[in-house]
DNA sequence: ATACATTGTGCTGATATTTGGCACGTTTTG
DNA sequence: CAAAACGTGCCAAATATCAGCACAATGTAT
């Protein structure tokens, strides 16, 4: 297990989570290292051309070059690229944040959004995680993985036993439903609706989700639209070459 | 110099670059490692979520992790902050696709676009390149850079020496006129007009540019909207606290 | 204004980590 | 059906990484 290259990515991960440029020192302690191990990890990021030092503070920042990689990451993502022309369709019916996620245990990733224009609206940013087990993705996501996968990552979030049972009530629902509702589950005041993308795998791989303000999300709204969310997440899978998924019929994740 | 670490990176870059997944072997002969060296790096990748391998084939591809570090870094990019917006404004006006770039001589980078909806549209991916001495975006911004510089730049992109004479009366007349034009310059059939952003530094640091395919965008019509193109690119440098370009005032790059 | 603490950077010798070759079983290719 | 190419695991040799120290420069507190 190469030891440097771990020290380097915990480096790169360390300046990408920081607002403003960082020194040598304040690096290595948040990273655990020695000063000049840092420096020299720094450097070599710089000769890279993935860092660059401000000649003026000599303080160290991460350029575009990261970015850039990634980018041609999740241009490739399916989900992603077939999502958005429908995405659009979904988008015009209803004037609320639409967000796409993928599910990476124990979070989602959000991967594409489009944001409502209503000054007041739920906002999130593309490339944030957010707890599967209480987000509306999440729960439409995990509500077709088989039990025991569901109650070995509910432990790690769910305190008591009664409480684990409603979940698992909760989700079952959501299996029937086809879709998941969260009220002030992984934001205070925004409430969503989830239905689950296929992507031919046994278990979906993502989810698509409608977000708002509680004052106008209500319950009752989100119910109202929740066979647009559910038709135009089938859409979605239908692209990816999933004609229908086969509810019931459920894999087991490791 | 940290040489695992170099290699790892070059790892994920060849991995950022290639559309399938990749065996070892494979990666191996392109980054001019040995096998093994190859699959312990891989293997400390997959172990630190950056990597996955395809169970059934045992090739490689990278995750989402790296795209979620860069999202950082680009959503802090203060030109790219403060443009969108003006963007937008610009785009009701010409329906034709906009471009943000940075500078990363000899290329500039793509940071931001609205691309046009008329079906037949210049296209460019977010993420992408174009060798700056031929785009009108980084024409823009050569522009300003000092005579030196521009003739250490030229010499590595353009022959004879007529032509770099040639190529210094262009840029001084972009100087002149606040605005570059390049007709089927970076990419076959497509023109385009760009506008640098001033970003606090003495030379400018991004451009704003306007392409479209050769029968719409003829160089008359690029010259009709050069006014506009100006106009956005001074509002955006002003939101980035740069009163009026200093022009003739020029810093010397390294 | 002066002293003090902290910073980024450059060495160096000890050592721990990486290294490439080889071997194995499996899959792909001809 | 043979044979080449593949991914993976192991090993002792060697190289590149490591922590500590030193230093000048910057920044902070008294």
């Amino acid at each position: 297990m190469d030891s440097t290259t771990v020290k380097a990515l915990r480096i790169i991960e360390a300046l990408s989570a920081s607002e403003d440029e960082r020194g040598v020192s304040e690096l290595g302690r948040q990273a655990g290292l020695t000063k000049s191990n840092t420096f020299r990890i720094l450097s070599t990021l710089v000769d890279q051309g993935y860092v660059q030092s401000n000649p003026e503070t000599s303080r160290y920042y991460l350029t575009l070059k990261i970015w850039e990689q990634g980018t041609r990451v999740i241009d490739r993502n399916p989900i992603r690229r077939v999502a958005r022309p429908h995405l659009q369709t979904l988008f015009s019916k209803i004037n609320e944040t639409i967000l796409v996620s993928v599910i990476d245990l124990p979070e989602v990733l959000y991967i594409e959004k489009i944001e409502s224009d209503n000054p007041v609206r739920a906002s999130a940013r593309v490339g944030q995680r957010a707890p599967a087990l209480r987000a509306a993705s999440g729960k439409s996501i995990l509500a077709f993985y088989p039990d025991d996968a569901i109650k070995r990552y509910a432990k790690q979030g769910i305190g008591s036993k009664s409480d684990l049972l409603l979940f698992q009530n909760e989700l079952s629902q959501v299996r029937e439903q086809g879709y998941a509702i969260s009220i002030s589950g992984s934001r205070p005041g925004v409430n969503s609706i989830a239905a689950p993308i296929w992507d031919g795998q046994m278990v979906p791989g993502g989810a698509l989700s409608v977000s708002g303000p509680a004052e106008r999300c209500t319950l009752k709204y989100l119910e109202s639209i929740a066979s647009d969310v559910i038709n135009t997440s089938t859409l979605i899978s239908g692209s990816l070459g999933v004609s229908s998924p086969t509810i019931g019929n459920f894999a087991f994740v490791n």
